[in-house]
DNA sequence: TCAAAAGTGTTGGGAGTACACCCATGA
DNA sequence: TCATGGGTGTACTCCCAACACTTTTGA
């Protein structure tokens, strides 16, 4: 390929028309948990986490969903108020949790010209949504599947389901650093199966060392609940006395108390900030 | 701001001239274990982490020091491959260690023109290491210090020092995640002072989880080595047996011993690698 | 002889795992 | 009354920190 030397022959060739130009994207996996009611009176919801999509009718992705996403402003905005942005424009909300996440810049992941994409991952509480933005949609996450290093996903939003599966291919043999490979995928635009899928491991990563789970929680919460969205996350069953030990001193019991479930009743409590900075 | 609603307003404004360019870099952050000879006959030598650095000589950033990069090529380059290319310029090394760190874009990072740069990490054994490259060296990290969140770096390379700290500010509550902020930096171009530090809090988080440092150590090593080396990316002493317990199983002993060193001899070592792959 | 590093054994505490158990509720 | 989840106590295991100790070398 034609390397450019110095600066000066880069700079030359970048004003001059014929060299291709590059544009870039922010898009976010905004991620939350989403109630599945049940029909038994005594049981509590079952939770899953959910995406939200957009549907797009543009070509060449026509009925395809991908993630929200728009392109950067280069004279005015950073790639971070560039998904703030598209935030405020798909939830309605500012304040969020937002965290980048990767940049991926594979060559012909947009056919039209060369876009570089750097993905962030967004989490919300589902009860601060109000207002439903058109092409937008919550997808739960119905399966979430890891075998063999193949991971296999399944979101559906009550219409569509959505299906594809990862190759996760070792990519250096002194880490767990993975390069994830597209193994299937016919519904989701981009790769943005790619990044759904590392932005739920970063997550789910995170969720043992931070408190980040907070952002998807309500300000009250049962330590069930909270405990819930632990193993969706976490994809695994916990045991509640263990549970309960670990995430005591990032909480606070208040005196409310939830009732009418068909059960014991449970006392809600609030996330507690640490006062200590190490 | 003016916003693009749709991509057919984004695409028709950005084939239009006065649609402001966007360039983008891979910078590395190349990092190396050094030796520093002691007079004493029984002592080891003293390990330090190392940088390379290159001097600009173009303007505005004339004397000033900065991590190697260069531009990435849209037409035919991953910001992965273009990093590599750096990577093979400033080394002649290929096939080593390289993970993406962080993508950095504040607005006027380069005067000159928006710039947005992707920066990655690289780990290499300095024995690889041959020939000299011009206007590039080597400054050993010969101060790391972090009071009240405020780190303090200094680097000297036997003839210069460099000098640079930085205000660690928590930006989210439920995160240990801080947002970097130059509070000293007179030496280094651009945001680079950032990217170090970024750099050195990732391999040092990594450090403990996976089998990274093993980039840095050359085929042969004594336990004691390995530990400084350790010792050097954690910034803290280290209990022997506590060490030999934990790496146990990430080595081999070779029957090559390591003699002359004025006391016991050791025996060398070899990175073993797994065969379990979960 | 002795300083320096190589290398090993033993003990104790803290964190996570597993299990057993009791409590309170509303249909 | 009873299924369901709330909530607590305890015992066991494993990892790791801390310390004490022995071994081997070259000047």
């Amino acid at each position: 390929m034609t390397e450019y030397k110095t600066e000066e022959e880069f700079l030359k060739a970048y004003d001059s028309s014929e060299f291709e130009k590059l544009s870039m994207t922010s898009d976010i996996l905004i991620l939350s948990v989403s109630n599945q009611e049940t029909t038994n009176y005594r049981k509590n919801d079952r939770k899953m986490m959910s995406v939200l999509l957009v549907k797009r009718d543009d070509f060449p992705y026509k009925n395809k969903w991908c993630l929200p996403g728009g392109f950067l402003d280069p004279r005015k905005e950073t790639l971070e108020e560039c998904a703030k942005r598209v935030l405020k424009r798909e939830t309605n909300l500012s304040d969020i949790y937002l965290e980048q996440l990767y940049t991926y810049d594979s060559i012909n992941r947009d056919p039209r010209m060369r876009v570089v994409s750097t993905a962030f991952v967004a989490l919300i509480d589902r009860e601060k949504l109000t207002e439903k933005v058109e092409n937008a949609s919550w997808f739960d996450i119905v399966l979430y599947e890891e075998k063999d290093n193949l991971v296999d996903l399944t979101l559906d939003n009550g219409q569509e389901t959505i299906n594809f599966s990862i190759q996760k291919v070792l990519k250096e043999k002194t880490t767990d650093r993975y390069q994830f490979i597209t193994n299937k995928n016919n519904d989701l635009a981009f790769d943005h199966d790619l990044v759904i899928l590392a932005g739920l491991e970063r997550i789910r990563n995170k969720i043992n060392y931070t408190d980040i789970v907070f952002n998807m929680m309500p300000e009250y919460f049962t330590l069930g609940e909270l405990q819930q969205v632990y193993e969706v996350i976490l994809n695994k069953k916990l045991l509640d006395p263990a549970f309960r030990r670990i995430i005591a001193d990032k909480v606070v019991k208040t005196t409310k108390m939830k009732t009418g479930e068909g059960h014991r009743p449970s006392a809600l409590f609030k996330y507690k900030e640490h006062e200590k900075n190490k």
